[in-house]
DNA sequence: TCTTTGTTTTAGCTTAGGCTAAAAAAAATA
DNA sequence: TATTTTTTTTAGCCTAAGCTAAAACAAAGA
């Protein structure tokens, strides 16, 4: 059964809230899709009748095993391409998600498994989400906790975000965190929660609560 | 003006049987993009409301300056992914034109530029024919004769196609010829009118003229 | 429990891009 | 030139995917 990129947008939606936030209500997949409530109702009984979603009246959706597999396919596909445009394009972090989003429904199989050998099989995409494999694996980070969490003293290195929006990771990019970099957590203020982190070899950073709750990190404790 | 898939590709065909014929009937258009006349004067309507096209009832279609930009752009992009799948995902070149036609409507300027960049800015797809430059810049093949042209006795470097289908392409496959390769045309038989060609080097190969119609080829005569 | 509020569904409409069958125009042939 | 054939257009219909407005349902508060 072939799906069109519309129905591939919203199996991915589906798969995104059910693992967010166990459900996925009517309203949740129209704000991710951009339509109505209405044009939801529509789609899902489609994709109920072509065997990739369970759904039931005012009961929400949920995929089937054959829906979660072309979700996990898709994330693959967005993640690969997300990497392809960052490492031999140059593109920045923030930039990728819009082209990854369309270049996910192009080819089969076939074309997405050449780019991932081609890409060195990576394990990561650019924002450091964990990228599926050809089997439909999907590893689930470990070991990372919101920066927001983290207690004065420890030392950690940056793992990933929450938020993937361009105006965050443009937000980052001006706070000169990214990826990779290893920080100490000097102190907390108490006024506004904000947190200052210090770069291993010297630069300090004051970073608000709001920031520190989208950095994922790993701690690096000795 | 922002244009559909679909809509590229008509523009794409108007384009490409002006060349070929100087005349975008109808009836070829239908062809080309695999619909009905009746479709095509639908969307010729379309386009010409949009500035694309120029078209008047029964006198086929002509494309505006727009237009053949819009085509133009749409060439670059195709033979540029098709470079990409052959160098760096090691597609085949006879595999490669059904993908290349999903990936030329992706993205912009922006995206086809750095790709452009990424593979070096090639002068030439994997079939031989020149890639628009980025301001549109088309330039046509020179000093290029059909093989069934040349004369016996003459040397020449196979360095295109006419017919890219992948059913011709695996047939040169087979019969050992590809872009860049050198060869002596030994002789012609009367009967079929088919040649016998000699690799630098040695293996000879009996060429129909139905293939050699096919074939490019740049003499090489001292 | 009843009522209000919020969510989901239904009903009916829209647009893009197709299609078929019939009518009209152009081209080819007698 | 008259007739036949081919090509193009018109008219009317279909499907996918959206929309709005109203109705139905579910959840929350009185």
């Amino acid at each position: 059964m072939l799906l069109s990129p519309s129905q591939e947008n919203y199996l991915k939606a589906i798969y995104k809230l059910q693992e967010d936030d166990g459900i996925a209500t009517n309203q949740a997949l129209a704000a991710m899709v951009e339509a109505t409530p209405a044009s939801v109702t529509n789609m899902l009984r489609k994709l109920t009748d072509t065997g990739y979603v369970e759904y039931e009246a005012y009961q929400g959706a949920t995929l089937t095993w054959a829906g979660r597999n072309q979700a996990v396919a898709l994330v693959r596909k967005h993640r690969l391409w997300e990497v392809f445009l960052v490492d031999k394009l140059q593109y920045d972090w923030d930039a990728v998600h819009a082209l990854a989003e369309e270049l996910e429904h192009i080819g089969g199989d076939e074309l997405i498994n050449r780019l991932d050998a081609f890409l060195g099989h990576p394990g990561f995409d650019p924002h450091g989400d964990h990228i599926p494999n050809a089997k439909g694996v999907v590893r689930v980070r470990q070991h990372a906790i919101a920066a927001s969490e983290a207690s004065v003293g420890g030392t950690c290195v940056v793992c990933g975000v929450k938020d993937s929006s361009s105006l965050f990771l443009q937000h980052l990019d001006k706070l000169n965190i990214a990826l990779g970099k290893a920080y100490t957590l000097k102190e907390c203020l108490e006024f506004d929660r904000s947190a200052v982190w210090t770069e291993q070899g010297g630069a300090c950073t004051n970073v608000s609560n709001e920031v520190a709750k989208n950095v994922l990190i790993q701690l690096t404790d000795a």
